[in-house]
DNA sequence: CTGAAAGCGCTAACAT
DNA sequence: ATGTTAGCGCTTTCAG
């Protein structure tokens, strides 16, 4: 007792299989009285069609794969859950791929992707190794970055633009009235994340007559010990500050604990404003003030997107820089 | 130029399609010569296999489905980050199913599922309605359920002992010496993870000889604003009490922070206890004690599990309690 | 309006 | 040691 297939829905309605097809798929050339007969044979057998099989001749499989660093952060999980959304939505199912700390197990990933036909693949923080693109560019199908992008290669991208957001964070505390302001910020070897929001932050400076003093700046590598570490070495090491711009929200986190245990009053001591408004943003203590990333909403922009070049095949590309926002909370005050 | 099909291996290579899958399964009855052959030409025509066409025949698609009602909480990304590990390992591909609320797209989903002929299924914390149980039955794959389970059919599952574990988070406070201990808690309607916590607070105070106050047990439904909810609630309402059980970590740090804007010192006015250990319990200052819940672990256990069941498809049952623990930080103090 | 038949790419007998 | 062939379940011409 196999599961029905077409034949024997097809055997039951006394039709042929071609005509089971047809109504399946509500095309025409069948009578009424035909479609009656097919569909009760379906209902009876409790048929459902085989999307193996069905791939294997429309060499569509309905199914995207994405490709994240690490499928546990908050950060990540966001951009799933918008990324899946959409792709139900337009019924494409979505395979996830953890590659790993430092992409270990990208090629190995990507060559099941490949194996198992998916029609597009979206490919999130991380940098896009020249072997990546070549190999995604052997399997003909869409890609979008999320959260990434490749000057290098004209691939479409979805991310905002972390050098403006960085400067405008840097901004937002000088118009507080800070002049002392450090900075934690992910490695200057990163060019996604971490080089741009460090530029961003001494471009403010520099435009409003600020000095930018090297031991001002702590690389945190974006967690929460890398933030407490670098607030550490700051408190230490720099010249006093009024006021932290971190370039995570963990590190920021991660700063505001230290500050708290050493009996730095958050914000009448010190003022801090993180980077992502991760959902624990506003669980902390006070409400941290934040630059918003919508990464739900790019997870949903990249998710359309890449259906659209999956189902028009128009291989025409078009990027995106979301817009990202300074949620005021209670971390920051005014200088007094 | 379409992709390289294993016809093109054979014609390149001058053997037969048979020949050519024997080498690529490292089966038996070839020559070395031949096998030298075989993959020269599927060096030089870059040939993967199509999985799609392999599942066809061998009614196995190496894939699993994994069903959450929200993909982008903390608590189940670190279940799926579990699921993922096991299952890229043991070379199986994971789709993830965000169900969403009240589960109202489980059943679209499960017929996706079907359709798409998934090897198996891990149900993820929701109760498994006999709707579900009858799909999943229909689709003869084996599921596993996480962080869930369900008396009426035998379905293995992975979860903690929720009863156990609240009478352990309640034991404790009082063994530090408290015994005005109120609670929030998730709803007592649900089975799974709302009424077991209750019951086992209760009965630790029962065991304690402490009497148990109805007003001081607050619902809050698992998120943090319930938490905050809960605390006012608690706070204008119930007798006095030392110490606060919350049923998640969300609701204790929604807790926490009312008590933080109220002036109620922590630890020291109150002793805080969550429930999850959530990566943000140890961001929050105080960091807070709670119960762990070893989700990433819980997640590979179902995927083994999983795997096992499809690969020998021994259909036998075998569920895990597996052990919370308590992880002490600084919300809780001894009662003086 | 309906059916027969040729594949899609691969595996697995069954021959040789 | 190697080749031939019959499907897996479905879609899609092409005939009637």
């Amino acid at each position: 007792m196999n599961p029905a297939t077409i034949k024997d829905v097809a055997k039951a309605a006394d039709v042929s299989v071609a005509t089971v097809s047809r109504v399946l798929h509500n095309l025409t050339g069948y009578s009424d009285k035909t479609k009656q007969k097919v569909m009760q044979a379906v209902e009876e057998l409790g048929y459902q069609p085989n999307a193996i099989a069905r791939g294997l001749v429309n060499k569509r499989t309905q199914t995207i794969g994405v490709l994240f660093p690490h499928v546990s952060s908050s950060f990540s999980s966001d951009i799933l859950h918008g990324i899946e959304e959409i792709a139900q939505e337009k019924g494409f199912s979505v395979i996830v791929c953890n590659t790993a700390e430092e992409g270990k197990r990208t090629m190995k990933y990507l060559q099941v992707l490949r194996e198992k036909q998916v029609d597009g693949i979206v490919f999130t923080s991380e940098v896009l190794k020249d072997e990546y693109f070549q190999a995604i560019k052997e399997m003909r199908v869409p890609v979008i970055l999320v959260n990434t992008m490749s000057q290098k290669h004209m691939i479409p991208y979805v991310k905002v633009d972390d050098h403006q957001a960085a400067y405008h964070a840097t901004d937002y505390l000088i118009q507080k009235g800070h002049r002392e302001i450090a900075m934690i910020s992910g490695s200057p070897k990163d060019r996604i994340a971490g080089l741009p929001r460090l530029d961003g932050y001494r471009q403010a400076l520099a435009d409003n007559g600020i000095e930018y003093i090297e031991s001002q700046v702590a690389n945190g590598d974006f967690n929460l010990e890398g933030g407490t570490e670098a607030m550490k070495k700051l408190l230490a090491e720099a010249p006093p500050f009024t006021a932290l711009f971190a370039a995570s929200d963990e590190m920021a986190i991660g700063a505001m604990n230290v500050a708290l245990e050493r009996g730095i009053k958050i914000p009448d001591d010190l003022s801090i404003i993180g980077y992502d408004d991760l959902k624990f943003a506003r669980m902390v203590y006070p409400p941290l003030t934040t630059i918003h990333q919508p990464l739900t909403m790019m997870g949903r922009m990249a998710s359309e997107k890449l259906i659209a070049l999956i189902e028009e095949d128009s291989m025409q590309v078009s990027s995106s820089i979301v817009s990202h926002h300074l949620v005021e909370r209670q971390t920051v005050r005014s200088k007094p």
